[in-house]
DNA sequence: CACCAATGTTAGATCACTCTAACATTTATC
DNA sequence: GATAAATGTTAGAGTGATCTAACATTGGTG
């Protein structure tokens, strides 16, 4: 059963299950889904018995929710759907990478696989979308994940970003606006643990930047 | 009510029954809209009754479908998207242009209006799609109709070609192979009303090509 | 102009998706 | 470990889209 035969629904619903898993390795809840997708716990608790009908998750009654291999497969084309398209949108339209995600969020349910491999040979075969994602493979293996979240990261330390969080496009401008992006390279000055900050400077500029927990969970590094 | 704001099959009928009376002005039927579509004749009727509720088409019960002022206005924005869409295909993802309309079918109903806007800018503003049809201006009134089809058109005249329905890839893929496309220069050799065949020779070439009443009738020509 | 064929509409059903409200289970707290 | 809070499920309802089957209207043809 090709991806496109899928309800867009269905397709959001895989996709959010094995991004769930991909940097955080704490199941995925009926609540947090909900909350994402932005409808009702009753309304994903009723697309998930769906999807085990189709046999796409495994899900008992207030049991785990687990993608089966066939409901894997459709959930990894549709992240590397949703992040070619998204470095096609800042590459050739000129979007900024904060105004990507909710375009891209609509269009991976429109596009034919026959785009998705255009899209693919006009980048020159991406292996990272705008916001240092990984975009998967058509065939084979998506790329593991590497580094760890900026606020885990011990004061002294200088360490590169690989990926920031696309949830929050206010966030992302943020960001922007402090020069900060993957591949910059930081040294973590201080973490005060209760006051939830973690104080950073970019490599380059002359002064320190401080971000609240939320920010800093948003930034993935590596050593 | 923003276009996007219509389900995919509303934007889908409106874009028919507009197009419907671009090139010839007989109003459309429900039959010939479930045909076109591939659905029911009793499923047509029953979009038909939600579409005048809102606003957007008036009927009465085995009447004329007629466009209101806000239906129109949603179908030309569609009509729109789909031929700058197939344009953009064409142009920038090295699509042919018996592949796109199908593609465009799709999309036409997940791109964003900022999208539309970069891709319009990205192409220069381009007035024609691939298959020579025009492309309505984001603002303002819609090119008007020129031309008729080879069909009609008087032995021993020559003629140009404006546009070529996007109806069949097959068909498309055959002019392909005939050399014919929008601009075309032609002269009209014989057409024999009996045998429904017009005889044509393509400016540049060394033989005369013989066109079927359907072939001929999806040409549109000016002299 | 009566009748029939073509065309269009309504009735009744199903499916996916969504909600609110009521109910059930699990988990956390004392 | 009993109770309360949080979390998840089911019940019941509505919408849009689709179908088949039955019914209605319209428009030619004889
Ligand atoms: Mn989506
Ligand atoms: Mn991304
Ligand atoms: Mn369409
Ligand atoms: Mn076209």
């Amino acid at each position: 059963m090709p991806v496109s035969e899928l309800s867009s629904t269905a397709q959001d619903y895989l996709k959010l299950i094995w991004s769930a898993t991909e940097w955080a390795d704490k199941p995925i809840t009926v609540g947090v889904m909900a909350e994402r997708i932005g409808v009702k716990p009753s309304t994903v608790s009723d697309g998930i018995k769906r999807l085990a009908a189709q046999g796409l998750v495994t899900h008992a009654p207030y049991g785990s929710i687990e993608l089966t291999e066939a409901g894997r497969e459709h959930a990894v084309a549709m992240v590397r759907r949703h992040r070619l398209l998204e470095t096609f949108l800042v590459e050739i339209l000129g979007y900024g990478w904060d105004e990507v995600h909710d375009e891209a969020e609509v269009l991976e349910h429109a596009v034919s696989d026959l785009m998705v491999d255009r899209i693919d040979r006009l980048l020159k075969h991406p292996s990272r979308d705008p916001h240092g994602d990984p975009i998967p493979p058509a065939v084979g293996t998506p790329a593991a994940t590497v580094g760890f979240q900026l606020d885990q990261a011990k004061p002294g330390s200088q360490v590169t970003v690989t990926r920031i969080s696309d949830e929050d496009p206010d966030m992302l401008r943020y960001f922007t606006e402090l020069g900060l992006a993957p591949e910059s390279r930081l040294t973590v000055r201080e973490r005060r643990p209760y006051a939830d900050v973690t104080t950073v400077r970019i490599h380059g500029q002359d002064s320190d930047i401080a971000l609240g927990t939320t920010a800093a969970a948003a930034i993935w590094v590596v050593a």
